[in-house]
DNA sequence: GTAGGGTTAG
């Protein structure tokens, strides 16, 4: 890096007629510093002030300052500005009231200074008490209302100011826009004297912000009609419109245009269109775009993360990030939030540790964002004691940290602490929000607590400004059913006020298989089938329960059925992550390369299992449609695979995770308790509907699954 | 190079 600014800058000097250049003079000074003071012009003094306000160096610009013997209000007006960039308030009120004289320019800015900084009850403390205003006084205030959501006040000086120009108004349109009342925002854009690009661009904005994208993009088209031509952020807002309606055309259209006039180097540009192309499942061009432009930056870097985690390629998200470190570009917040995210779904918990470490490196371990990824990642790879840990050191917390750790607990069985912690929340004044809500009552369900789910559901209800979704309701519907009051149950579905989904029903006929309630289940089966009806989800658990009461002609009915109309059961998968590699197996799965070790592994656990006392319970072989076909004992579904090949690969004594695409059997879950029993290990499932923690002969979901 | 209005990654 250059030390001075570069040959660009040329003044011309008092004493001489010809142009000297900015760095010789600085050269001087370097070499010769007993000199330099006495014989630098005010000139030359100003630009070095310049060159350390533009590199936030405040000392040394005050140092040079501190020079001159009467600077003018313009200088101060810009050491002012300068320390409130980096937070100096107190110094920048300090010069600001040491200065000789203040015009309304130094006013203005020490008050954007203080709304920078936070300070709004300052800054219209200075407004009140400056001498004359402008009309940029005005708006600077209205921006300090808009900023910190107080809209009423802004709409108050809005209409007090004695004249309004352009600005003053794409102020109170953005105002307006920020806070998703795009109504009144449309008013004023349609009533203001004289349009500019700004104010279309932020009228563009707020529509597609509040989901009205369709008008957002006709009314880009009428600014085109009306003769305006496009910033490169008109261009940036309209992408972005695009992406969220994934109209692929259109944005290929605005692409053209950009690259005529231009803008694709802009770096706002190019990371909108990587993110645009990824979202329109395009992410050769994002690529494209990334390789095109030389000058990437950490948003770009971002930005292609991003794309692949939307196009469900997280590996290569991964692989970008490990680039993006290799080159020297250090991720901020939002990287981090993308890479940890793509570790959740590949469930890489080694992975995530090491990215865990990074960002603690660079100081942003404890960062909300990062840390709520941080949080959801532990959790979801199967450690929720990290995630709870995280949680604990967090200095700074927001709705969605307390959200996350509460559902990581309610997913890992351990409702006493999400209540714990939901406690905390009210104790903090944090408002809870349907998030919160569905995961408490998640915890209940998972535990069976019906009057803690009663408890939940009664405050769910009377909490102002949270609507009752289906999620709520179908959480209710599970702690009901599960607590074996299906009749309620039923009732409570008859009753609600929204209309019920297949899902709904579903979970009452899961309740209904767990109490052998074949009257009930055969009415809630009807009702998830006609709402959707090519789902496998009601005939298994259908069959499922006529096996288990040994009514086995009904249960072969309905497979019959099943069959006939096409209806094809998701095989079951389970599978284990080790040293950054997936193992994956099916049922009576004997492809994978270890297989004779896994059996023999098996076998032997079986041997063990009997001498524990423990007889297979054969209704559980018949629940599965595809195994009946494939001869497949109960011994080789697919979690035991995975549990004997992760028992043969992995140190004794230490955790093994397993995931599972379904529901655990019945029958699996009993033996999985054992085994860890008999290797003294934690085995840790991940199915379906939660995590299973298998200690010692015993699972953390209380058998309530 | 003294002040106010719109933009990118989640």
């Amino acid at each position: 890096m250059a030390r001075f600014p570069t040959l660009s800058i040329l003044i011309k000097t008092s004493s001489s007629s010809s142009y000297i250049n900015l760095s010789t003079i600085f050269a001087k000074r370097l070499f010769n510093p007993t000199r330099g003071n006495a014989t630098m012009g005010t000139k030359s003094r100003n630009s070095t002030i310049f060159y350390h306000l533009k590199n936030k160096r405040l000392d040394e610009a005050r140092r040079c300052f501190n020079e001159i013997r009467t600077p003018d209000v313009s200088l101060y007006t810009m050491m002012i500005a300068g320390y409130c960039q980096i937070d100096r308030i107190d110094e920048a009120l300090q010069m600001f009231y040491k200065m000789p004289v203040r015009d309304v320019v130094s006013w203005n800015s020490m008050m954007k200074g203080c709304i920078y900084c936070g300070y709004l009850e300052i800054a219209r403390k200075l407004f009140d008490e400056m001498p004359h205003r402008t009309v940029v006084s005005w708006t600077t205030m209205i921006s300090g209302f808009s900023k910190f959501g107080q809209i009423e006040m802004a709409k108050e000086f809005f209409s007090k100011m004695p004249s309004k120009d352009t600005a003053a108004w794409n102020s109170m349109i953005f105002c307006y826009c920020s806070y998703g009342r795009v109504e009144d925002a449309y008013n004023l854009f349609r009533n203001m004297p004289s349009r500019n690009v700004i104010s279309w661009t932020t009228m563009i904005s707020g529509l597609d912000q509040t989901g009205q994208t369709a008008k957002a993009l006709a009314l880009f088209q009428e600014m085109r009609s009306s003769g305006i031509e496009p910033t490169s952020s008109t261009f940036a807002i309209v992408l972005t419109a695009c992406a969220n309606i994934l109209a692929l055309d259109r944005g290929i259209q605005l692409h053209t245009h950009i690259l005529k006039l231009g803008y694709e180097l802009d770096p706002f540009i190019s990371s909108t269109l990587i993110t645009f192309y990824a979202r329109c499942k395009q992410i050769n061009d994002s690529v494209k775009v990334f390789q095109e432009n030389s000058n990437t930056n950490v948003v770009m870097w971002t930005a292609l993360v991003s794309g692949y985690g939307l196009s469900f390629d997280h590996e290569q998200a991964l692989a970008v990030f490990r680039d993006m470190i290799n080159v020297g570009v250090v991720p901020n917040q939002c990287t981090f939030t993308c890479a940890l995210n793509s570790c959740s779904v590949l469930e890489a918990l080694d992975k995530g540790k090491v990215i865990h470490s990074k960002a603690m490196k660079i100081g942003l371990g404890l960062d909300v964002f990062v840390a709520n990824s941080l949080i959801a990642m532990y959790s979801k790879c199967g450690n929720i004691d990290d995630g709870v840990i995280i949680f604990n050191k967090m200095r700074e917390r927001n709705l969605v940290s307390w959200n996350s750790v509460i559902v990581g607990c309610a997913q890992h069985g351990r409702a006493e602490m999400a209540f714990q912690i939901f406690n905390q929340m009210e104790q903090a004044n944090i408002q809870p929000d349907e998030i919160t809500f569905v995961s408490l009552l998640t915890a209940c369900s998972h535990s069976t607590l019906l009057e803690k789910g009663r408890f939940f559901f009664e405050l769910l209800k009377n909490h102002p400004g949270i609507q009752l979704k289906l999620e709520h309701y179908a959480c209710m519907v599970d702690i009901l059913g599960r607590s074996g009051k299906l009749e309620e149950s039923e009732e409570f579905i008859k009753k609600m006020p929204i209309e019920p989904n297949s899902l709904i029903w579903l979970t009452l006929l899961g309740a209904c298989k767990v109490h052998l309630n074949a009257e009930i289940a055969t009415r809630a089966a009807e009702f998830a089938l006609k709402l959707d009806p090519n789902c496998s989800a009601p005939y298994i658990l259908l069959s499922n329960l006529y096996s288990s009461l040994n009514k086995w002609k009904d249960a072969s009915r309905i497979r019959r059925v099943m069959k006939e109309k096409g209806i094809i059961k998701q095989p079951g998968r389970s599978w284990v992550t080790l040293r950054g590699s997936r193992h994956e197996f099916l049922s009576g799965d004997i492809s994978h390369p270890l297989i004779k070790k896994i059996h023999q592994k098996l076998e032997w656990l079986n041997g063990k299992l009997k001498e524990l006392g423990y007889v297979p319970d054969p209704s559980y072989a018949l629940h599965d449609v595809e195994d009946e076909q494939k001869e497949v004992m109960l011994s080789y579904h697919s979690e035991r695979l995975a549990i004997g090949f992760g028992l043969i690969s992995t140190v004794e004594g230490s955790t093994l995770r397993v995931m599972k695409n379904l529901r655990v059997c019945g029958d699996c879950h009993s033996v999985i308790k054992l085994i860890s029993k008999i290797v003294s290990r934690e085995i840790i499932v991940r199915d379906s509907c939660r995590f299973h923690h298998f200690r010692d002969g015993n699972c953390s979901c209380g058998d309530h699954w």
